[in-house]
DNA sequence: TTGCGTGCAAAGGTTTTGCATGGCA
DNA sequence: TGCCATGCAAAACCTTTGCACGCAA
């Protein structure tokens, strides 16, 4: 047997309270939070562990949130991810899925020039989002 | 007299190592290795104070490195910044700074198509280097 | 029975904060 | 003199780790 072979009440706890955010990001401290609202009794360690076990066997996605804060994560889904990459908005924090040929062209120039492999389902744009720019804008005046 | 209005030794020490990097990145813990070996004795969260002050006064940038790690900063110069992303790979942890006019394309295009604006500080992209993608290549056979 | 998984607590590292003292203006 | 800046240490924060016990297979 080897690891991540086991199937155990924690495992199922924790992977429910992932499920339950539907798809969206989570932080280690927003899935403690579920699980203990559901009663249930999980060390905080379990939940690190489990994540990077699904983040090591890909089930889960992480990116980075900015600053020192928490690490963020997100399911990741078939159809998701792969093909496309994600804006997030410093300010509001929305998520906003890119699908665009720009993005495959430079997957190949990183690729060609710089020598590295872009993963896109790991990687996160920061920046504004157009409705909070031009509510920055408004508020500038 | 509003903050940021004396003129300190300290201040002068912390700038004067911050310029040492020559435009190049830095950590906080790297400002503190160069005042210690220059004979300042200046506490720690001197350096932190000094270094959000710069934050807001716009005089350096921070950038995320991704991952739990130390923040990383950067004296902001007028052509660096537009032009500088990061690529962090997702094997060896390896921080590479890629300045590149293929980038600048790419924020225009984002902003023109998809209304976002993208902070290039802020944003760095996962993957796998050539060192790690070659010896993963080896491995598999 | 085997050895992975869990819980608990402590440790680790970076950043922040409180408070008394020091020093610029 | 008035206050901001500093130093020191403790706290805060997220995450990792060590160790003994529990539990799936």
């Amino acid at each position: 047997m080897k690891r991540n072979s086991y199937k155990t009440k924690q495992r199922e706890l924790i992977l429910d309270a992932i499920r339950s955010f539907d798809g969206g990001h989570f932080t280690v401290s927003e899935v403690m939070l579920r699980l203990s609202s559901s009663g249930a009794g999980i060390a905080q360690s379990t939940v690190y562990r489990e994540l990077d076990r699904l983040l090591g066997s890909g089930e889960i996605n992480r990116f980075e949130t900015g600053g020192q804060g928490k690490a963020c994560y997100q399911l990741s889904s078939a159809d998701d991810c792969r093909s496309h990459f994600h804006l997030r908005c410093t300010e509001c924090g929305e998520l906003i899925h890119m699908d665009c040929d720009f993005m495959t062209s430079l997957a190949q120039h990183v690729k060609e020039s710089h020598g590295f492999e872009i993963d896109p389902s790991r990687t996160v744009f920061y920046g504004l989002c157009s409705k909070c720019e031009r509510r920055r804008l408004n508020e500038e005046n």
